[in-house]
DNA sequence: AAATCTTGCTACTAAAACAGTAGCAAAGTA
DNA sequence: TACTTTGCTACTGTTTTAGTAGCAAGATTT
């Protein structure tokens, strides 16, 4: 699957909606996981390996490149980071922390952590 | 995969914290966008698939039961909506309909709809 | 009540995405 | 000069998703 640009075709729109151009992106795997990880601060490539458990090396490389190209990280001195437009990204969803911790409560094998 | 259910094992932590059970829900294709389209109002499954141009059936049927057993949409008399917790998560990305428009507007082949 | 239509799916196959592991070239360190 | 670390690339195998066909149950029409 190509990037899903704003504009060009994307999954769920022919007409390339950016909301559909980012839903798609987002609903990548690791998508947002990366862009959650990175904002706690910038990372090497292997940090970022271990702040996601479990990534590979080739798809964590493929997110980071689909990243930068939509322009929501950057390469720094110090790693990879978010961008200004990435961290207004991330304002948005960070309360999903808060919710998903309360959503937890209520769910069939419900535990938290 | 097996469903993402806080406290048990998900894709990024062996803990199973809730937001990367949440991430891994919603890093799945079209689950964002089933909740996207089911904010606009209840929708029959036949109405669902439409609002979602291009979903596969079996697909749609499989993130419907997901996202009922994670309490997130109900089946209703007039088809599927969302709960109360399911719009509660809405409520929280909304924002990134308009956010997308903004990113839209700096992004290489910039163009918007 | 027979035929037709609509609805909510299931079944199947092919294509794409992702995981998991190995390892290499370049840069840094001892 | 040897050794380590870093940022990846390559490859294989499994899992996910797309795409299409169609069926059983209920509603609607004739």
């Amino acid at each position: 699957m190509p990037l899903p640009i704003p504009g060009s075709q994307v999954r769920g729109s022919k007409s390339g909606k950016p909301i559909m151009a980012l839903l798609d992106l987002l609903g990548r795997t690791w998508s947002l996981g990366v862009i959650w990880h990175l904002s706690q601060g910038p990372a090497t490539f292997r940090q970022l390996q271990q702040r996601c458990e479990q990534i590979s090396p080739s798809l964590l490389n493929t997110r980071l490149q689909e990243l930068k190209i939509l322009q929501l990280i950057e390469t720094q001195s110090d790693g990879y980071a978010l961008t200004d437009q990435g961290r207004s990204l991330f304002d948005i969803i960070a309360p999903l922390g808060q919710w998903s911790k309360d959503w937890a409560k209520h769910l069939p094998a419900g535990s938290e952590s």
